[in-house]
DNA sequence: CCATTGCGTAACCAAATGGTTACACATATA
DNA sequence: TATATGTGTAACCATTTGGTTACGCAATGG
């Protein structure tokens, strides 16, 4: 079910039937997507970079083309994956929100959390 | 078991036992995240704000806390969460390296797709 | 001291996830 | 035309996920 219409630069409509950050949430997802972002490639090619199965990977592949992270180019017998990666600038502008977290290393909170971790008192 | 171990700013360790991205695949768990990044709060009054039950809060909230994005403390018999969204960092670099797919309207691979997308043919 | 509040957790459950093997089928290719 | 290649998909499976209710227990407050 489409879950989200959105329209980016030129009238281009996406429709989204899957969340991005549960698309990215798994690492192999993860990885099929920096393979073929800057290089288009054929689906065999990319399961054959992976221990799991074809049809593992053509399932992971049917994923990210449903919430259009990638789009898939017929070309004969062949199928290329296409990496169109705006959609993640949806996870990209949620995170920079929190960006202080990370670039303010010494705001108040983290003044009062030292106070205890000081002593790395530590579990196993 | 520990799949990271990354240390932060000033000898701040942080055990990561989960992979963030997973964790903020869930809706849910944004949203905790949302509430509280700004604001701490205990976990009933963060249940409060859901539909779903106080224990089904409690298990995303355990979720968050194991890769680190939120942090309890204890007062009294109110457990306060607090993010340490620092963890988020990872995410917000990822998806920086393809911010070109977003920013760049007009790029090669753009032009090519707006010949097929001219047309919004349309599915249901 | 007793009731209430805030919470963790166990036990349970249905649905989703991530994998497999087997098969079908169209496109190349010899 | 026969075979090999590239792929989708069905059927199946174990595990994980996300929820529930029920219970226990320490801290608070009357």
């Amino acid at each position: 079910m489409v879950t989200h219409i959105l329209v980016t630069g030129r009238l281009q409509v996406i429709k989204v039937r899957r969340d991005v950050f549960q698309a990215i949430a798994d690492p192999t997802r993860r990885a099929i997507i920096n393979m073929v972002a800057y290089q288009s490639m054929n689906l065999n090619t990319v399961a054959e970079n992976f221990d799991i199965s074809r049809p593992a990977i053509s399932k992971h592949i049917k994923i990210l083309t449903e919430c259009g992270l990638i789009v898939i180019k017929q070309q004969g017998r062949e199928r290329y994956c296409e990496a169109h990666l705006q959609q993640l600038q949806e996870v990209n502008e949620w995170t920079t929100h929190f960006k202080t977290f990370w670039t303010q290393k010494l705001d108040a909170l983290e003044n009062f959390l030292e106070q205890d971790t000081n002593k790395p008192t530590e579990n196993k």
